[in-house]
Formats: structure tokens, sequence, C-alpha cells
DNA sequence: CTGAAAGCGCTAACAA
DNA sequence: TTGTTAGCGCTTTCAG
């Protein structure tokens, strides 16, 4: 098969017999430039007589913007392949990208890869502007450089950042949790962080709990509260502390069903039951949160939705400048289903 | 802020004080060009000292190449988005991108998305060849004619396609999940499918259940196979079907873990316990798996390296030209957990 | 060993 | 209303 070489502008000029510019005025459309119908339909006929396309490279030499954008993942392997979470956020973002015609450029950028491979996206111009998934707080620095530069959109927190930034509001969503624990009778509730207090989710999530405590008036107790992080190991391991205490906490708030799942198979292993010897509660809404047994009542997370808002506010910052919005902070919602015995249906 | 312009090739050859040819022979380490070792510092420094990065885009157009591959997702968001296959091919793609110095576009293409969106990726050259996963039968066309011209590898397999594919042995797979059943004494093995039929890897999985069964001299029994959607959902559907027969199975196949979930939650409504009353095996090894109760025995995919193969022959083709291997097919292994009643530890 | 010059395909200011 | 022209930043013959 011969290696044709894609047509050209020039090409199309010439079956048009019309100039190079009027093409290109043309096909994008300029508003001012008054081209003659017919001319305009000689043009368009030419065109996709011929197939033609415009290079990509070409343009974004001459436009200055490359049409792709970065989606990049901070997270470790441990945090991003544990779930279904991340495909849906790329949902909503590439939704939101698709009607934009942008191009997504997927980077992972582990924590032990070094920022400088994601300063060389940007520096090489590869892309019009970034979302940073799972921002780290050693990002800071080279965050806030290169946002001066080039758009950034934060999908999560990163404290002391003004960058635009989408995220839930962990606190409400912890605190509504164990509410619900509250209002079911239970005074004496536990809980499994999601990860280390430094992870800035993790460490909403506590104080939301914390929160709801006090609320009721139920002094803190630190000697319920274990680690987690990220793992269903886990959360094995910090449900077996909490097994060894002498007086058992008669509910968990498990801060990702992830880690749940750990801490429900210990539970099991020791011979109580979900919920009527523990009551369990987690955070995420992983697809399959519903298909254990007992059915996880969980929290609910906006994962299309927090994609779809961090690509809006991206564009709108590429489009029109730097959004003044600080942070957009999504609503959660409280999903019950049987581990916390108040279990809707069958 | 000052949006200063970016360096330029010719601001390091003004700061190294030789002309951008200089420039571009040392930065490029042409092998030919002798340099001399002071002339080769001092552009090596002066670059350092701009943090000089060539522009992708000029760089794109001169060599007419983008150092970007497109990774084409063709599932139903049901398929992709329900557990984490999909981001560990994405990680062991990435791995070899990242060596290989490219990058990774992500394109989802759903079924009711028009294929002509990703043909637009390679007329306007922004790819240098494509990955597509979970081809489907109308894309046959489309695809065999772009292959002519760029790269394109397949990740699953695509009926009466001659294209380098990677994917994994289905029918060794099940046939093997089946053996296991058949070797602990169960003799009515019912099978519920990952799919329709009318999908190749549920068709060859189907292949297997049947080929496993004949060497062990049972019929074939068609009432005894049901048929499931991707979802868990459909699984439950499914298992509901099976347990209205008048002979139940001893043991089912269910090939798809997710689809075993909804399977799985119907055997408990039912009062059945498994795998005492049903044994169960699932196939794709889902990260949650080993966290039902009782965990499910499941045959492991291998993903990251699917993920990494594919990425090695997309490579190939675009540094070597087209790789005549045909299909490479990756094997998969049994993790015997106790949901089919041999199992393991604890 | 290094520099001058051409041109990749496209857009856009300026003329006509 | 349309065409001429000058680059965008880089690579790469081809001379020197």
């Amino acid at each position: 098969m011969m290696k044709r070489r894609s047509p050209t502008a020039e090409d199309v000029a010439r079956l048009a017999g019309v100039s190079r510019t009027t093409v290109s005025l043309v096909l994008n459309g300029v508003p001012d430039a008054r081209i003659s119908p017919e001319t305009r339909q000689r043009v368009l006929e030419a065109a996709a007589r011929l197939n033609y396309r415009p290079h990509a490279g070409a343009r974004h030499l001459v436009r200055g913007r490359s049409e792709v954008i970065a989606f990049v993942m901070r997270q470790t392997p441990d945090q991003v392949f544990v779930d279904a979470f991340l495909p849906e956020v790329l949902r909503g973002l590439s939704d939101v990208l698709r009607e934009a015609n942008l191009h997504l450029l997927l980077f992972p950028l582990a924590p032990d890869h070094a920022p400088e491979e994601t300063t060389r996206l940007l520096q090489e111009r590869r892309v019009d502007g970034m979302i940073l998934s799972g921002p780290r707080f050693e990002d800071r620095e080279w965050l806030e450089h290169w946002a001066q530069e080039t758009p950034v959109v934060l999908l999560g927190h990163l404290a002391g950042s003004s960058l635009p930034s989408v995220d839930v509001d962990n606190l409400q969503a912890a605190a509504m949790a164990t509410r619900h624990l509250l209002r079911l009778g239970h005074r004496r509730i536990g809980l499994i962080t999601n990860a280390p207090l430094s992870y800035t989710a993790s460490y909403e999530r506590w104080l939301g709990y914390r929160q709801a405590l006090e609320e009721a008036g139920i002094p803190y107790d630190e000697t319920l509260v274990a680690f987690g992080a990220f793992t269903p190991v886990s959360g094995a391991a910090a449900m077996e502390r909490l097994l060894q205490l002498p007086e058992l906490p008669t509910a968990v708030f498990v801060a990702s069903d992830v880690v749940a799942f750990g801490a429900l198979q210990v539970i099991r292993r020791h011979g109580l039951r979900v919920p009527q010897d523990l009551a369990l509660v987690g955070f995420d809404d992983v697809p399959l949160s519903a298909y254990l047994d007992p059915p996880l009542t969980t929290v609910h997370l906006p994962a299309e939705d927090l994609g779809r808002e961090a690509g809006r506010l991206l564009l709108q910052w590429i489009q029109e400048g730097r959004p003044s919005t600080a942070t957009i902070r999504l609503a959660t919602r409280l999903i019950i289903r049987q581990s916390c015995g108040a279990g809707g249906g069958t």
C-alpha cells in the first residue's frame, strides 16, 4: 500500500480553485470574513472530497494551543487501582472535553516519580492545561509556579493552595455517616480511617467524625480510632485492633469502602455478625459495595460529577482566564443499605 | 505576572554563541555529527540555563510524529467502569510508553459514538498509533482501512481481523475453571456467561466450558447455561433462572466476577450456602473478589501484562514496521479460594 | 566541525 | 470578497 501523503490545505485550495487563505477562513468559520456562498460551498466540497483535516501539529505550532489537556494522577497504584473511582471521574471529564474539542492526555505520576516529568509536558507546550488528581503536599511549590503560566485545576485538596479545585465535602460527609449511626442509637462508635491523617481527605473525615460525636455530647475517645491505608489488608489490621478493645464499639465508621472490605472479613472471622453485633458504615460507594454480605451502607461520592466540574473549571480558565472560584465542594449522599442495621428492603 | 515567551532553540544558540543547527544537533544527540566537546558543553549549559525544551508542536510538524498514541476504549460504561481492570491495563501500558518517551491519549468511544471520531485523531495526525480496547465486530472495516496508514493494535479479539492483538486465552481459562469443578466431583455444572455470545470473549469462555465437559464425558446441557451481561444485576437474573431448574446444578461457573457478585446475592436470598449447596467459580479476579463471603475462587487475568504487551506491540510497529506476530495470548491462572469448596487456608 | 537556508502545514495581518 | 506574505519553532540537507 502506497503511503500517500495526507491532503493539505494547499490541496484543497487547488481543487477548489481558491487560495489557502480562503480555505482556512472557510474551514475555521471565521465570523467576520465574508465569503461568497458559492466559494464557501466549493471549498467545503473540495475538503470533503479529499477528506481533509488540518494537521494537528501545524495548528498547534501556529495557534499556540495543542488542544490537549493532561490528567495527572498523583496517587500510588494502591490508591488508584483498587476501585472504579478513577474511571468514573475520567468519564465525566471526557464528556466535558469532548464537547470542547479537547483531548485528554493521561499521565500517571506516582509519588516516587519526579514532578519534573510533568513540568516537561508544560514546557514542551504539549498540553494547554492540567488537572492534578490527588495533589500531594510537596507538590505545592511547583504547582503554584506552573500555574502562573498554565491553567491547573486540582482534583482533591491541597492545603494552603489557592488553585481552583474540586473536591467532595469530606467533613460533612463523614459527619453525616456518623450521625446516622448515632441516630440508630449507637454511642460507642469506632473509626477506621481511609488513610493516614496526613492526607487531607482522611483528616477531614476524621474531623467530621469528631464533630458528629461532639454534637451528640459524646467525648472523643482516641482508642476507638484505628488507621487504615487504602487497602483491604490495612482495614483488616485496623479492625483487628479495635476488636482487641476490652469494651467493643457497637458500630464502626470506616472511611473507605475498600478498607471496609478487609474490616468486614475480620469481623466475620471473629464470629461477629453485621449489623447485629457490630454496625458498619463505609465511604465511597464503590460499585461492588452493594453486593457485599450484608450490603454496605456507605457515602456515595459523585465521581463523575467531580470529573465534570474539574473539566469545566479548567476549560473556563483556558478560555476566559483564571476563574475566581477557589474551591468547588460537591455534596455527597448517604446510601443506606444493610450493614448499619437501618436496612432498607430485603 | 508577565507571560514571558518560552525559550526557543534560537535563544539557546545565541546564548551559547552558535547556530541553531548546532543546538539541534547537540540536543538530539545526532550520532554522526561531530561536534567539539567544548561546543557541545556550551550548548548543553545554555540549554540548561534557559530551561529549554523543544516545542512539541514544532517537532511534530517537522518530524511527522506526534509522540502520542491513543488508547481507545470501545466498551460501554457498564463494561469499563465496573472494576479495576482498565486502570491496571493502563498502568502496564504507560510503563512501556514512558520508557519510549511516548504519551498516552485516552479516548473513550462508546458503542453509540461514531467511529469517525477516532479516525479524526488519525487524520489530524494527532497520534502515531492506537490501541483499541474491546474492538467490536462493526469496527473491522474502518480498522483495517486505517491500519494501512497507522499502526493499530487490538486489546481483545476481533474475529477475522489480521491486526496484531493481545488477549487472554479465554478458552483455556474457562476450561481450566470448569475442570477444577469437575475435579472436585461435580457433574452437574452450570454456566453463567459474562456477556451475550456475540462477544468473542464470552463465546470463547463458553467453548472452554463445553470442552472441559466433553473431556469428562458429560453431555452438554443447554438448560444449564444462562446469560449474563457485564453487571451484577444480570448475574442475579441468570442465577435466578438456574435456581428455577427442577434439578439444581451443584456448581456454577460464572464467567465474570462482577456478574458472579449478583449471582451470589441471589443464592444467599434463596437460603443456599456456598460452597456446600452450590459451588461457584468466577472469572477476572477483580480486586474485591477475595473479600466476598465466601472469597471467590476465580481466574486471574494478567491485566497489567495485557497493557504492557499491547504497548510493546504498538511500539514495535511504530519503530520497526508492522510486526508479524498475529496474536499474543496471555495465560491465566486459577486462584483457588473458598467458593468452590476446595478452599485454601482460613 | 559549524553555519546558512529551506521547508514541514497552518494561520492571520495586510493588501488588493 | 479574496489573495499575498510572513512567520510559528524546529530539523535537516548542503555548503563552507
